[in-house]
DNA sequence: CGTATTATGTGAATTGCCGCACATACCAGC
DNA sequence: GCTGGTATGTGCGGCAATTCACATAATACG
């Protein structure tokens, strides 16, 4: 989305690495470094609760990047980021983005529509952990993870499921079963495929639509 | 926290309105012609469900302002903002703040860093929403309403909390109940004052502290 | 090929909040 | 001071997800 040749320096500070699952990007109030361009890969941003357990927050993949937060000027925040789903990525150093972005060119308005977009995102999953069925809320995430993986199937096992979605693996076992006897989706021992996409947005709900339409809107 | 004197024309663009209760100053995906910096009122971010329920995202004080959207570029959102408590704001063009911020000056920076705050807010408002009991729940939103209003006492009906925690108003009158048997709060009809701060401190959990760390950290 | 490890499946008892129906208390108005 | 509207209080059945305890199945690896 950018004007062709304005950013050349930026592109060749862009460093290709390779994430690995559950690879942690940052920890909470530490230094953030680098800022990542997931390709293939998905990284989930977390909350670490005080007695273990954790909540996400948003998931991030080739649609976005982690993390805004250096041209916000905070340099930190109180969350985990973790690699959902292994695969490439283009990291750089978050100065670097942070120059650039103060240049308020086209770099700094597409990030700040990100920025909103990714409001939403964050908004629309917590609206959706509050009031809507453990089988929307599979659903929304599986439709969330299928688009971002380019193969139409994805690495991700029941119990990073439950994780993502803070509640117990049996619960995602539960449903899983339910989806899959549904015909909708087929699984086994870590990896997901959806069958029916169509079935999957009409069992999900809303939340689905809102937060791909102001992706669309914001940055299609 | 601005420099003195760099923003005459925007002091002067502002302009002092009462917000009533329940009035609505934005509804989703119309055009956004003011934005507003409540002095000692409060705003609500709400979803609006299909079902009509609906889900609060963000409670907004004189800490903060509805909407940054204008700075983002995004026109528009997706949410509902109604008046949660009566008072006072100012109002500004969102043209001219949006004029005002592309000048990537103070008032650039300390709007970017209010959005990371915000960003904090809404994220764990998350995590509390999908983790926590309500009875922490309500002390997390009456110590946040707390915070924001001069008086230390503040107009809420059980059914307005109600709706900004997205539960039933019943649920809301026995946690309150308690809260009142256990000397942490008073209320009658409507008006809510906080007894013990350092009590509700304690019984809320680790939620309040993230957010007005991150608070105070950004724009203290 | 067998074994350790990890992923998935199942059941029983419990809890927190919901939905509904209704009772009571407070305040504003004439 | 009565009256009507709004705010608050209470009881009971129901359901979804939880905690806890185990059973089974699939892959990795020596």
């Amino acid at each position: 989305m950018l004007p062709l040749g304005e950013y050349e320096h930026l592109f060749t500070a862009l460093e290709q690495v390779k994430l690995g699952a559950g690879e942690i990007l940052f920890e909470p109030y530490k230094k953030l470094r680098y800022v990542y361009f997931p390709v293939d890969s998905t990284v989930s941003l977390h909350y670490q609760m005080d007695h273990g357990t954790s909540a996400e927050i948003a998931l991030i993949g080739n649609e976005g990047m982690f993390s805004i937060v250096p041209c916000l000027g905070g340099e930190t925040l109180p969350y985990v980021a973790v690699v959902e789903t292994s695969g490439l990525a283009f990291r750089l150093d978050s100065r670097i983005l942070q120059q650039e972005f103060s240049r308020s060119g086209a770099l700094q308005h597409v990030l700040l529509l990100y920025t909103q977009a990714l409001f939403t995102q964050i908004a629309q999953i917590s609206v959706c952990g509050r009031h809507h069925s453990l089988r929307q809320q599979v659903c929304l995430h599986l439709l969330l993870l299928h688009d971002r993986s380019p193969a139409g199937r994805f690495a991700l096992t029941q119990q990073a499921a439950a994780h993502m979605l803070g509640v117990r693996r049996e619960s995602v076992t539960k449903v899983s079963g339910e989806l899959r006897r549904d015909g909708l989706i087929d699984y086994r021992r870590g990896y997901v495929t959806v069958l029916d996409r169509e079935g999957m947005e009409r069992e999900c709900c809303e939340c689905y639509d809102v937060v791909s339409m102001e992706f669309r809107r914001l940055l299609g």
